[in-house]
Parts: structure tokens; sequence; C-alpha cells
DNA sequence: CAATTTGTTGATAGTCACTAACAAATGATA
DNA sequence: TATCATTTGTTAGTGACTATCAACAAATTG
């Protein structure tokens, strides 16, 4: 990794920081982009060179990801909700552990801040094509259009998770609620299949 | 209804006329809202009262909206999975019938510009939402939080559906690929709830 | 059918997210 | 050290969106 690279990664650190700070003490709405930059001690277009957008700043993690073959090793031995549910829990307590009062803010303003969310959504959408890639790979028996949407299924549970998580102030563990998430996933699946 | 409000509509609709055309022409970007303003013969804060932002020129529709009675009325018949397919399909051909070339336009341009998938985020948010409020009314077995997620995994196979009825060209009916993707939605479901 | 109240419009001016262009500075490279 | 490639800040711009207010149209009232 090169020096220009670390610098970059820790001017970007920087800008998130003081964004989080002003964000968090006025609002999304009511900070400017070149507040935070000043407050960072760079330019506003610099900042949007690094992040491209202004929801980004807070969108933006360089966790570095190695949720996904995670998720391909369980799936050798696990069916596929078992093995999305251990990768997940395995990986982002991992990111918890690392950084928990980073992860806890980002997440907090993201989720009462429409417009972050919805800057979100391409991300998770990513990761659901990903994920869908590594199902189709893992279990010979899924068409990609299957997988496809099998990722989709699986990242309602993420999203119900971590919204939950956030929802009762992050007090009870990650953990925890991918479990609940995931069993109230199996359980209308299974339901369904009755049903159906 | 009120004069005030058939002029409102009257005029919404001649706004999202004339930045359809505009859009087909040019691109989203390529087109200021002054310009679509001036096209529709009002003002830009005209447009802005209306629609509130750009995006929502084209994601706005006043079809009435008797899908959920639709889904409620089939749900005392059948299982959630089939009675919000039938519904869907029901509903959605009569809009289609109703206005198939806006309905096309609308949903091409949409599934080709990405600022108008995300804009179109929300409004699929709050379907989920009394989907799943509808569901948990319905079925006594289920609670809110189980209903709420099903409604979730029901809206994939929605935004399936239409994504490869665009794919398309539109040429195959909407039907078909309602009948499609609930039926890939099942069988994942069925297999899941196998290997789980 | 006036008279009054209420809601809607266009014109104007402003804020702010975001981009293009270029010159100065700084890290990579030989 | 000398040259090359990137990155930065400055400046100036575009365009989405909002607030304000005066002119106007429509609902309401007597």
């Amino acid at each position: 990794m090169s020096l220009r690279d670390d610098k970059r990664r820790w001017s970007m650190r920087e800008v998130q920081a003081a964004a989080l700070d002003l964000f968090e003490a006025s609002g999304f709405d009511a900070v400017s982009v070149e507040a935070i930059a000043a407050a960072a001690g760079v330019s506003a277009p610099t900042v949007y060179r690094h992040f491209g957008t202004k929801e980004r700043i807070i969108v933006w993690d360089d966790y570095d990801p190695g949720l996904l073959d995670t998720i391909a090793r369980h799936a050798t031995q696990l069916p596929p909700l078992r093995a999305v549910e251990t990768g997940l829990i395995e990986e982002l307590d991992r990111v918890y552990e690392a950084d928990s009062r980073r992860v806890l803010r980002r997440a907090r303003l993201m989720l009462a801040t429409p417009a972050l969310r919805l800057a979100n959504v391409p991300v998770l959408a990513e990761l659901r094509a990903e994920l869908g890639a590594v199902l189709a790979l893992s279990y010979a028996d899924l068409t990609e259009a299957r997988a496809d949407l099998l990722a989709a299924v699986i990242l309602v549970g993420l999203e119900t998770a971590i919204g939950r998580w956030i929802g009762t102030g992050g007090k009870t563990s990650l953990r925890t609620h991918f479990r609940d998430a995931f069993a109230d996933l199996r359980s209308v699946i299974l339901t369904e299949g009755a049903l159906t």
C-alpha cells in the first residue's frame, strides 16, 4: 500500500469523523459539505473527489470485505440460509469489535436519515448481486436467477436484523438480532411453503 | 372532486408527458426542470410544488390504488403468495390496459435511469408496509413482524417480475413474468425449506 | 350575485450540492 | 537529483430546490 493511498484513507477517515460530529450535532441537512471540509482541514472539491456525494461521506467504510469468502467457506457445509447467517454473524461481529463506536454512530445516523438510507440502497444492491453469484457457485441445484432471488430474500433478513438492532439502540448484541431475524425469515418461508 | 384538483391533475399529467418526451430524447441528466416546465407551459416552482423533486415527475402516477383491496379479497381464499400474485396480475393488468403506452414508457425510463430507480425505493417501501399490514390482518397465524418480512419477500418477486418484463422490452405479457417470478420465488422458498 | 376568504400561480432572488479547469504542490520513478 | 504522474486548492460555473410576495382564480358566505 503506497503512501498516497495511506494519506487518502487517512484523509477520508478525518472527513467522515468530522461529518459524523457535525451531523449528529445539527442534522444531515443543516450541515454543508463546505463546513465538513473546513472542519476536516481540506477543500470541498477534495471531499467530492473522495466520496462523490455528501451521503457517501457516511455510507463509505473501509472494513476489508472478507464477508463473501467467509460465506463461501460455510456454504460447503451448511444450507444457504445457515451459511449466510453464520458468515454474517462472524464477519460483522469482527467489524463491530474492531471499531464499535464508529459502527454504531454511522448505523444510527443512517437509520435516522432518509437520504442516507437511500444512498445505502446501491451498496446493498451490489452485495445482493455478489451474494447471488456466490450462492450460484456454491449450490449446484440453484440456477443463477434463483440464486439471485434467494440472495434478495436473504438481504431482507439482513436489513431487518440491522434495523431492529439499531431500533433497540444497539444494546442487544447484533448476533442476537441476526438469529431472530433469520429465524423469522425461516418461519415465514416454512409457513409459506406449507400453505402454497 | 373539485375543479382545483382537476386542474392540478391535468397539469401534472402535462408536465409528466413533457418530461417523458424530453428525457427519452436527451436523457434524464441532460434535461433541466426549467426546460420541462417551459415545455409544459408552467413555471419551475409550480413543478416543484406538484412533484417535489425532478425524479418524482416520472415516478408519480395517479392510477387509483385498488391493489390492496383486491389482495385482501383474494386473501380470504388463497395462501399469501397466491393471493398477492393473483391480485397483482389482476390489478396491474388493469392499469396496463388502461394506459399501456405511458406505463411502458415510464417503466422503461425508470429501469434505465439509476436516479429514477432510487427515487422509486420509498414508493416500494410504503407498498411493503401496507402489504404487511394487509397480510397481518388476513392471516391470523402471522405476527406483524413476520407479515412485514413476508411482504418484503413478496416485493422481491414483484421487482424481479417488472425488471424481467422491461428487460424483454415489454413484449411478453406482464402476467407471464409475474407467474414466472413467483414460481421462482416459490421454488427458492421450498428448496430452502427442505435444506434448512 | 356580489363580497370575502382561501389556495394557487409566476417572478425574483437565494442556498447549496456538485463539476470543470488550471496552476501549485507532492509523491512515485529513473 | 531530475522527470513524471497524481493530488490538491482556487475559482467559476450549472442546476436542483426553497422562500417570499404580489397577482389571480376559485371556493364560501351573506
